[in-house]
DNA sequence: GCAACGTGCTACATCGATTGTGCACCCGAT
DNA sequence: ATCGGGTGCACAATCGATGTAGCACGTTGC
């Protein structure tokens, strides 16, 4: 693996080297390196000498220079807001895994669901000269899409739609609506309304998933005053707090909308040694192995990414919102990894 | 946003553009934009001039280019096997926010436990010159190491040791025998040995969490047979299998290695309808809500991460390794996110 | 009036890889 | 011996940013 020392102390093997001691050209040894030299009548021996020296002197072709030549950086940016449960710990492993087979360098960021980060991490991918951005769960999509567009690169919103590029949602009011049914069907239906908990009213997929929650109760008659929707945030204090803070009896059972606002819900529950009945809009392995959870929704993060990647290469309509079926888990049933 | 229209069609923004809008040379508008232009002779109007064009052009510095010729990528890598975990999620958030405090930009590549991958991404990361790699859970650090070291790139080790790079990991004895202690505390000493589930023998970490949970029960003068101490692996499914198989009475509580075996455990227990006390050693917020569990030990990411960083610019000891103590958790207790 | 010096820039080579163009050589056909 | 065609390569320009060396101009000192 140590090769012929460099020239000077440190410097990394270059093409230059490999040619020299090849005694070929730069050119032939940068084709031959890059699988390139097929097309480019070189003699297969030279080809294999060159290769040899190479992995020899261990050369790890510059990717840099490779990238600014050929004007293609290979490489594919994604915005995260966290990486802080097994949703998105799925989107990133699924993202790398895709990116890989497509033979480009995946870079993620986690922007702590700072806006102000979300753009600056796009900026610093626009410098790397990164040939997509996905923004997953971004708080201003637009803001990401409007800067990237700028620099003519193409975004696509993962999770959280946007205006201003195409986008990848869950089905989120399909799947609250079947949640909400299995919760119903399980307390009883003259048990009356359930309560939602967790997340952002402005939310796109709140919205979306309070609509689901919404339309069931209707379709099955049971009346669901406002005071039942608590869109408290997605911080699991702010669960606790808004359970804390009702004044009315606590119902049945609870739809909660996030495993991070489950946490506070089942915080609260322990403290005020109650017990309820809930489902939850997310997944977690342990989550789903609490005693008197009903349900959890699974978003389809496989399905998901596959469709991003499908429109990677064809020409993009910003405007379109692509819609992906949810998984309704059962507790109890086996379930394999984050990856669907 | 949009600025002048590029001369081609999609081309992005140069510093030659911008000397053209302008009318500054290259050389100047690229120290002007970089900032280095305070130590270089020009006028403060001109440099004005320029930010401001830059701004209207969008323009944003070819970060490959800039790279190429500084010879300093300023990249800095991490490898690491899964993203499907509490523990790994945190040390993921904590890389990349030290990383980005220090003017670095951190890339992060998830092997899924594949040695050859962990090669080939070591190898990806080489091309991008990136400045330093980290090895987070390697299965193979050495090998990492070695790839690294005949390219120049200095490796660290993350929470596995290796012989050939420093490593910072965490205090496993000390942890798992705290924990050990607790359990038994809770389970009473006349309940016999406890049962050790989950990690692979060979493992430094999981030997060294064996020899803490020996050690305490030694104190104890409590006995300890080999068949107490399962080594099945990682992978939830197998520690299930191996309860399964047990062909001895299910002792009066258990020492988890982690929470993905912890997984398994738990989800037989509910298969079997049994109920047993049970510590683990790794943490996850809802597995703290778990009844049943005694304590959870918190490897102390924060604490793990600053000693990586802190050794970057110092010149390395390759046989260093930095024990970090573990945070014991005892379930119901508030618990912050996962950046401890 | 001329040297000495300071200010504000520009020119050019360079980082490492890529690729279109073109040259030298060889073989066979005329 | 000469030409056409094929093979095997080398040359040189280029991607965008950087930094050294140096040029032109203006001001001051004597």
């Amino acid at each position: 693996m140590t090769g012929t020392n460099r020239n000077a102390e440190n410097r990394r093997t270059t093409i230059y080297d490999i040619a020299q001691l090849s005694s070929a050209s730069p050119s032939a040894v940068s084709a031959i390196l890059n699988g390139s030299w097929k097309k480019r009548r070189i003699a297969k021996a030279t080809a294999e000498r060159v290769i040899e020296i190479a992995e020899r002197e261990g050369y790890a072709r510059n990717l840099q220079a490779s990238a600014l030549r050929r004007e293609r950086s290979n490489v594919i940016g994604m915005i995260m807001p966290k990486y802080d449960n097994r949703y998105f710990g799925a989107i990133a492993e699924q993202f790398e895994a895709r990116a890989r087979q497509r033979g480009l360098f995946p870079i993620i960021t986690c922007t702590e669901r700072d806006p102000d980060l979300e753009v600056e991490a796009a900026r610093e991918m626009i410098g790397y000269r990164v040939e997509h951005v996905i923004a997953t769960g971004a708080t201003d999509p637009d803001r990401i899409a409007r800067t990237c567009a700028a620099a003519g690169v193409r975004t696509l919103n993962l999770d959280l739609p946007g205006r201003e590029a195409p986008s990848v949602i869950s089905d989120n009011y399909a799947g609250a609506r079947e949640l909400t049914a299995l919760i119903l069907d399980r307390v009883g239906t003259d048990n009356g309304p359930l309560l939602f908990v967790g997340g952002r009213a402005a939310d796109h997929n709140t919205g979306a998933r309070i609509r689901g929650f919404r339309d069931e109760h209707a379709e099955r008659g049971i009346e669901l005053p406002d005071s039942h929707v608590l869109t408290c945030g997605y911080a699991s204090e702010k669960a606790r707090k808004a359970l804390d803070d009702l004044d009315f009896e606590l119902p049945g059972a609870l739809f909660v909308n996030s495993t991070i606002s489950l946490e506070g819900v089942v915080r609260w529950l322990r403290a005020n040694k109650r017990r309820t009945l809930f489902g939850c809009f997310d997944w977690d392995p342990f989550a789903a192995l609490l005693e008197d959870n009903v349900g959890m929704v699974r978003q389809d993060v496989s399905a998901m990414v596959s469709a991003i990647f499908d429109r990677l290469d064809t020409p993009l309509d910003d405007r379109e919102e692509v819609r992906v079926p949810c998984i309704l888990c059962h507790p109890g049933e086996t379930d394999g990894d984050g990856a669907s």
